[in-house]
DNA sequence: CGGTTATGGTCAT
DNA sequence: TGACCCTAACCGC
């Protein structure tokens, strides 16, 4: 259940723990066909770009196109343990197991359908030649709201609901803003926050985005359990009082996700 | 045990 | 806008 910065910590991973090393491939649960073309192969490379996951072998120009979706988890496992439940592709090269479960897309793709997937995204936060200007630029001169374009990935690549709904909160705007009306000084300082929380979500793996003065010990309040595992100003904390002013926090449905933010804090 | 929900996205209508 | 894809965790009975 991931939104970029799961993806791009996941490639740092994989890297990290197989990159030069022969590696088994296989698809226990069998739909991925393509698993059994790069087994024994020598893993090369992977690389995030916004939700989108690719993984590059010694012996071949295609890649793993890995889209997580929404139920999607890759688990790195020590050794090689039996298989549980539904396994569309495992890696393995002895020491460690990489178990890819309910992902969207697994395939392999040639070079240019990798190009054809990366030519769709907007630039991404956690990338370090991303072109915030182009994020900037499609924010301006669009009559969508301001929730609909953090949420298109030809805009900002990688970022999803929670990022939305806790950069919004941040920057005090309100969600149904249209794009066009915000100004090109505040779409840049939408971008600003939205890399700096997530770099922040790469290196701890989960979402935290509570600046230190409102963080539990300093408020005296219960930390926060959720999915996400971080500590958050308006995901999900629908009907619960706002951590500054205090208004209970609102949610609707927009085009079939949820969103969230403080009425008070969040005026048009 | 069944129903609900989820950090996503595509396709049809 | 809604159906569908796919898996797992959680909740109430």
């Amino acid at each position: 259940m991931p939104e970029g910065h799961v993806i791009h910590r996941l490639a740092h991973d994989l890297v990290d723990l197989f990159a030069g090393h022969r590696v088994a491939s296989s698809s226990p649960q069998g739909r991925f066909a393509g698993a059994g073309l790069v087994d024994g192969d020598v893993l090369e490379s992977a690389e995030a770009w916004g939700k989108h996951l690719f993984v590059g072998f010694a012996s071949t120009e295609a890649q793993v196109h890995i889209h997580l979706g929404i139920y999607g988890t890759m688990r790195l496992l020590p050794g090689q343990p039996a298989v549980v439940g539904q396994v569309r592709w495992r890696l393995s090269d002895g020491e460690t197991t990489a178990d890819l479960r309910g992902p969207n897309t697994c395939a392999l793709l040639d070079p240019p359908e990798v190009a054809a997937v990366i030519d769709r995204l907007g630039p991404d936060p956690l990338r370090p030649e991303a072109d915030a200007q182009k994020f900037v630029d499609r924010v301006v001169s669009s009559r969508s709201t301001i929730a609909t374009l953090l949420m298109d990935q030809a805009v900002i690549a990688g970022t999803g609901n929670i990022y939305r709904a806790e950069v919004l909160f941040r920057l005090g705007i309100d969600p149904r803003t249209p794009g066009r009306s915000l100004g090109r000084e505040r779409a840049e300082q939408i971008w600003t926050d939205t890399v700096e929380l997530m770099e922040v979500g790469r290196a701890r793996g989960r979402i935290d985005t509570v600046r230190p003065e409102h963080e539990p010990e300093a408020m005296g309040r219960e930390p926060r359990q959720d999915d996400h595992g971080g500590e958050v100003y308006v995901y999900r904390r629908q009907n619960q009082p706002c951590l500054i002013c205090g208004a209970p926090i609102l949610t609707t449905t927009v085009a079939g996700r949820n969103l969230f933010w403080c009425p008070g804090c969040q005026a048009a």
